[in-house]
DNA sequence: TCAATTTACTAACGCGCGTTAGCAGGTTAA
DNA sequence: TTAACCTGCTAACGCGCGTTAGTAAATTGA
């Protein structure tokens, strides 16, 4: 490997001079024509700068890390993707990092000892432990897609609300009034209160009322998720989501006559049950998804559901990580919010009479 | 940050001392209780080597390099995600670069730069580019489903002939004779000619012949893809399948009774178009696709297909790397195929007569 | 008792680079 | 004529670490 003290040696000159010319420093006072030969001496020997000695020098790095807990996930690597795209752009490298509940405290050292210079965290709980261990090392931190703002680093949330909103408004202008609510919770989170189950169940019964209308605490129920592996997102997985949709249609009468589910997931499953139960979708009962993933447009019903910006959230992550590490380190909390949109696909229709 | 010479001060040793004991280097003769002493210190100090240092200090790195063209294509990240697993599993880290075919040389360039210890490409073309660049800085290369095997570094590729062949094997069951092929060639390759359609015609006749049937030159087609950019996998890329498969159907009475079509993107497509032709699938005419995509269970009729094993593939590319890395450096090629097995679902029945 | 060995370390160099201080020679201004 | 300044560099230090050579003291063997 060629280094500076080749080219140096090639171009008769030192190897201060070497490199104030590659970097090409202000006020050097090296004249044009050794700059010259320095250069095509490079060029010649096809010298490439070593970034690890660079980054040991001058003890900045252009890497940032990106840990994530359930990289099999379709919006996990959507938003990876944006992430990363949005990194190179801004001119830094990506490292990424699969976590799990074993490992995940192992991995935040890595990042510290590799000295990167940010880390996103796309975690399901667990982002207190990482902020303890990125504050002592002054890592900046963004936290993407936590559910809830967290009261440290940057936090870049989907603006659910703005999806919910809308596709409620969907589901009234269909003439429906009684909406149920199919949540999700994780009952095995890292180290922490489930608060997101909740969160959410707030979040939709603000944007009803938002609309004039009530929500009875039986139309609201909730599935509970095994967090960890790749049968995340296997419909085995989802048996308490089949609950959920049943105790909502046992309801008699006065059962809702559309639900939204806080993933397509769900939804997928949601629809099966009912069909299963003689209810058709969407001519007995309207359904609603969240995520809008590739496999809900080839669902039937195609499903429709509250796109969430996956890509837009990994973006927003690296360029408010990004900020901070331009500016003097800080802990202290911010959210940004990304906009969702409802896409109306033929999951839901006109309310039953 | 905590140094090694802060934690020897506070042990009251030198640093090499400390260094030796870190390291747990044998025969360094530091007895047991400075031993402690050393230890002691740098947990109390909550000391993180400096893994850059190290590297520069020692000239070796645990970090591949990973470069995707399509980063945003569902095989692409299920590869990495692959990739990834293995690699952290055999304590490495990834870094992950989207490339271009404006910006992939310069990528390749970064990963010299950053003195990665090894590099998997997953790219459509440029191959022999990316070859020149790292064996000129003698790192080693893993290339991960090319199509076809590339004569330098490790080759790694989906064994599409066992898939192909249980595919046949299963339309045979069903009592078709009749069999076309929609190929997909890529025109705008990084650099070089596209033999990679034309190879995947050359394995549908070998795999016809090995079950006794032959292919009628008008039974292969091929739909032409725009490679790069997020519009790969719309509907509105693919008007060439569409032509290809109307090509195929308007054969009259001796048109084929199946298609095979070397994507689950063109079966989709194909289907659809048959559909309009007034062709039922699968009644009158059957039709099998590749890749098992996440949408394809859910598409109408849910997908035949054969599953290529993309994680199994990053898997490899990550293991055959590794060993290169360990070895002395050697720019010569090795192929390594990894099987693909054929699912049966509802796009394929029996032949009509 | 004294050389030979072992023990327990340290000093010093190098990795490839960024950066600051400074120096020799020429030029300018008073 | 001499101090002040500019030009065109170089010497030297430091980043945090791995590694080799060496050294003073303690121990051993004959």
């Amino acid at each position: 490997m060629i280094t500076m003290t080749d080219i140096a040696e090639k171009a008769g000159v030192s190897r201060s001079a070497v490199s104030f010319v590659l970097n090409n420093r202000p006020n050097s006072g090296i004249p044009e024509g050794t700059r010259q030969r320095i250069i095509e001496a490079a060029i010649e020997m096809g010298y490439r700068p070593n970034q690890l000695a660079r980054a040991v020098a001058s003890g900045k790095t252009r890497m940032i890390g990106y840990l994530v807990s359930e990289p099999n996930y379709e919006p996990s690597w959507k938003t990876i993707m944006g992430a990363l795209a949005e990194a190179e752009e801004l001119g830094f490298t990506l490292k990424v990092f699969s976590v799990t509940r074993e490992t995940f405290v192992e991995r935040v050292r890595q990042c510290v000892e590799l000295r990167l210079g940010g880390i996103v965290a796309s975690l399901i709980g667990g982002h207190q432990v990482v902020f303890e261990e990125t504050n002592r090392a002054q890592i900046p931190l963004a936290i993407v897609d936590a559910g809830v703002a967290q009261p440290f680093g940057a936090t870049v949330l989907a603006d659910d609300a703005i999806g919910l909103d809308a596709a409620i408004k969907h589901l009234v202008n269909w003439g429906h009034q009684r909406v149920g609510f199919i949540s999700s919770g994780f009952p095995q989170l890292f180290g922490g209160q489930d608060d997101i189950g909740t969160a959410r169940e707030r979040l939709f019964s603000r944007a009803m009322k938002k609309h004039g209308l009530s929500v009875p605490a039986s139309y609201v129920t909730r599935e509970t998720m095994a967090v960890f592996g790749p049968e995340v997102d296997t419909e085995a997985n989802l048996g308490s989501a089949i609950a959920a949709t049943q105790a909502l249609l046992s309801l008699g009468e006065g059962r809702p006559t559309a639900i939204c589910c806080w993933r397509d997931e769900t939804a997928m499953v949601a629809i099966r049950a009912c069909v299963e139960a003689g209810v058709r979708v969407p001519e007995d009962i309207s359904v609603v998804g969240f995520s809008d993933l590739s496999a809900s447009r080839f669902f039937r019903p195609p499903l429709s559901t509250v796109q969430s910006p996956w890509d837009a959230l990994g973006r927003m992550a690296v360029r408010q990580l990004c900020h901070r590490m331009e500016e003097e380190f800080s802990p202290a909390p911010t959210t940004h919010r990304v906009p969702s949109h409802f896409v109306a696909r033929q999951s839901t229709g006109p309310a039953p009479h």
